[in-house]
DNA sequence: TATTGTTATACTCTATAACTATA
DNA sequence: TATAGTTATAGAGTATAACAATA
């Protein structure tokens, strides 16, 4: 094989400057490159990344409602109520309406629900293991990434 | 209605402070934050954004092959050969056996794949408008970014 | 035997409309 | 009339296996 790279081989370098300008893609990129080592933790608690996300806001927010969480995490209404409905059979979470507004249902972990949560949370309390990133390098994107999103 | 805020209503804040010291987390909630800007960009132009990302790597690496662009955007063979066959469909890009080995698939833009894409781009040539992120702040995250997925 | 890409298909995720009950 | 949530369903995105052509 020649020594004269192109782009048809692998190890030649993808030009991607362009993209590489656009904060969108480098979010994306970012965490596509994170995902598995967070599905890696999960798997063992039988437990997807957003149903992590869940456990850990009613666990913050007790009696949050369905509203608030579906609006934080980007989930639909109608997509909340399924994913919750799994949830809820699992006895990882009850609903129950609301004394004050009966329309909304209030949301709380069951005590398997806590305890799985307790669990699974350990696999996140040490850092992400994101290589390359000193702490202070860290907290530093945290902080920016935060102005865009809160 | 009292004045005593709780979980249940829209305006007390949520509390997430441990799922803000997850990396992931905050990537993937930038991203979907700026998401609905960069699809509306794109929609005049029927291009969504991994189509854009599409054109903008072969425009920028001539004669990239599927198996490389497929890896740098984490789109599968199967999936990436169907999408291609839609954009080649629109007669965006053609497909042409590499002579050097015909198993692979030389990608390149089309003149009306070229155009299209010059006209798209120039909706991102200007910053993406982020609120909140000086050029200084936006370059910095741009930098945090990249080390973890370059 | 290994690699590149395709086809077919199943699975998951997301979006939309119509609905119930409560306010 | 408006809101919180549900049900049903369609559509888009992703994953897996089997395959053909080429190396």
């Amino acid at each position: 094989m020649s020594n004269i790279k192109n782009n048809q081989e692998s190890d030649a370098a993808i030009e991607q400057s362009f993209l590489l300008k656009q904060v969108g893609y480098n979010c994306l990129q970012a965490y596509l490159k994170i995902e598995p080592d967070i599905k890696k933790r999960l798997i063992r608690y039988q437990l997807k990344p957003v149903e992590f996300t869940v456990l850990s806001l009613i666990s913050a927010n007790p009696q949050i409602n369905q509203k608030r969480l579906g609006h934080t995490i980007n989930v639909s209404p109608p997509n909340l109520a399924t994913l919750l409905d799994k949830m809820e059979l699992r006895q990882l979470l009850v609903r129950k309406r609301n004394p004050n507004d009966k329309r909304s249902q209030i949301l709380e972990l069951t005590e398997k629900g806590q305890f799985l949560f307790g669990k699974a949370r350990q696999q996140f309390e040490k850092n992400e293991s994101i290589p390359n990133l000193s702490n202070d390098e860290q907290k530093q994107l945290l902080r920016l990434l935060q102005k865009i999103f809160l």
